[in-house]
DNA sequence: TAGATTGTTAATCGATTAACAATC
DNA sequence: TAGATTGTTAATCGATTAACAATC
């Protein structure tokens, strides 16, 4: 399926285009058009066309796309065809907003345990001390670390999570962190996007 | 301040450059140059000379760009030089957790009320009625709706928040919202991060 | 002064838009 | 068949990179 290079612009659309393709599919919609999906996302008909068109032909001349083709091709590219296992670090009011987030179970991602500095308990996962990361790591399979803890202990946690051979860190922690060239990072920066907002309520004024 | 365009390319990049410049005055530095700040932030020098040159001049040949100079220009680009009046609609973990955010206050973003379905206490806040929002904007000012409901409210909250005469909401609900032209929306989509993650996860066995 | 680094122009690259033949 | 809509090429636009004179 991995095979041709899809452009960066174009990954950036693939999680709206499939969202909304999943809509659709539960209203029991059949096909759409390239000119009904720019409509609603707010893309352009071209820019659609020159997308799925990176991922071979998924659609037919004078009728449109195939939902069920659609969502499929989308679910492949993206991963979704799997299972993921998952551990949350950091127990905070972020890790539990992660933890209860419903439609993380539903795309395939299972959350396996839940790391901080404190004991407890958190949905019906016995809490599990930070240090005993690295051995849990050693016997259970772990593809994804959520990474939800204070800013100022966020690099430390990440090189914790990075040596213990996870490879990929689903980052809450609004600070930069670094880690070596193989291990994925993919950032969920708050005040980023709320200083986006205070930009363009000041511009408008 | 804000005459010059700004090169959505170059809006996308502004908060980096704001936080890692108040982490540099925070560590007492003086000056970087745009080298320094490629180095860090994964952009290139010509990048970043290019960036701030959309806002006029704020750096000095042969020495580079004065942190205290660049912060201050940053701040008011970003509109971060007020404050802003925010409400919370919705009370369930995503409107803890960004009730409890630190780095909101701080930034000047002020917590004036939290509304949901259910009455009860959140922080220090007597959790108000939803439908008691619009009454609420008619004597409070109020510039930035949080909505952090479940998707299947989202839609119907979101008119509500407009036609209470909010101009700006932060949505967090995992669904694209419908308002008109002149409501400003920034959205945290947090399962199109996990899309891309598990995209890159995918991509690379 | 000499070295460093900006500000800015020009060249390249990539993404978007426009257009239309192919074809369902 | 006629109408609709894709797939794809070509044109345009915007963003990034390269280069270097200006100057601190």
């Amino acid at each position: 399926m991995k095979t041709k290079f899809i452009s960066p612009a174009t990954v950036k659309r693939l999680p709206r285009y499939y969202r909304y393709v999943l809509q659709l599919e539960k209203q029991g919609i059949k096909k759409v058009s390239s000119k009904e999906l720019a409509n609603t996302l707010d893309f352009t008909a071209s820019q659609v066309r020159q997308d799925f068109c990176q991922f071979g032909s998924v659609g037919q001349q004078g009728y449109g796309y195939d939902i069920s083709i659609l969502k499929e091709t989308l679910l492949n590219i993206l991963g979704l065809n799997r299972e993921y296992d998952v551990v949350i670090v950091g127990a905070g009011n972020i890790g539990k907003a992660v933890a209860n987030y419903p439609g993380f179970k539903n795309d395939g991602f299972k959350i396996k345990a839940i790391f901080d500095v404190e004991p407890g308990k958190l949905k019906n996962y016995d809490i599990k001390m930070i240090e005993d990361l690295t051995s849990y790591v050693e016997t259970e399979n772990v593809d994804i670390a959520v990474l939800a803890v204070p800013m100022d202990v966020a690099q430390d946690v990440a090189t914790i999570i990075e040596k213990s051979g996870i490879k990929a860190i689903w980052n809450f922690s609004a600070v930069d962190i670094n880690v070596s060239e193989d291990t994925i990072v993919e950032n969920i920066f708050m005040s980023d996007s709320l200083y986006i907002l205070s930009y363009m309520i000041d511009k408008k004024q």
